[in-house]
DNA sequence: GCGTTATGCTACTAAAATAGTAGCAATGCT
DNA sequence: AGCATTGCTACTATTTTAGTAGCATAACGC
């Protein structure tokens, strides 16, 4: 990829531990979290991103048919949590911290295939 | 709590692994589960019922803000998929497969503590 | 019985989030 | 220069979620 115009914006409103979140008064981390991952798409593309580094057009294809405005607001909301970093040429990649959730979410698809098995055979 | 009236009916429309879910034509079981933990107060819900069985009204109060319209909307979808059971005159509470599912997002409290001290330090 | 309270839940409208489409500005390539 | 690709915005349409009120049933106290 030819990735220009990496971005250094001012970035968006996502759930910020601390803070006062959809569903939550109290800054509990755990509560801005499940407000972050409870967007529609943010799971999805933590997980694209943690395949393999994409650019913006990358990542519209492999989330099949996400609108750009989402994926951008997702994006800004991901950065802005240390969770997503924007490498000029590089496109998008997880941080260090990002990585380190995935471990928690990566495990889910083994205990998805169970669920599954286990929906079909009732 | 005396719960009556106690649910027994077509439910709704979660995603199901096995079928086309929002983002993913594939079927696969983690893409279901991304859609389904995706919609807004969904691992909320799971995360009370964790700590402790709820009636509706209990659930109501504990998430704080949520519409019953949406609750009830996500209960039906966590029972369809077999992580939620309403059991009469206990409310509604995690079958063993919600619990399991819940040993992976449990630790996440943590994870979101580190996350939280991490952002603030930059 | 009778009023009170609590339960699960629906109906309805308003607000917010997301989708969908088109297209711009900047860069790279030839 | 000409063309493709990039990140991204603007705009409207659709879907989802919120918010409020209230119904119907059952339990409770008296």
């Amino acid at each position: 990829m030819t990735s220009t115009q990496l971005p250094s914006s001012p970035l968006s409103d996502a759930p910020l531990p601390g803070e006062k979140v959809r569903g939550s008064e109290s800054g509990r981390p755990i509560m801005a979290l499940f407000d972050l991952l409870g967007r529609r798409w943010t799971m999805r593309i933590l997980w694209e991103l943690n395949q393999n580094n994409c650019t913006f057009r990358e990542l519209q294809q492999s989330c099949g048919k996400i609108s750009p405005t989402v994926l951008n607001q997702r994006l800004k909301d991901l950065r802005e949590v240390a969770l997503v970093i924007a490498v000029d040429k590089q496109g998008y990649q997880l941080t260090e911290t990002g990585k380190s959730l995935m471990l928690h979410i990566e495990p889910m698809r083994d205990w998805a295939q169970d669920w599954a098995d286990q929906l079909k055979h009732k």
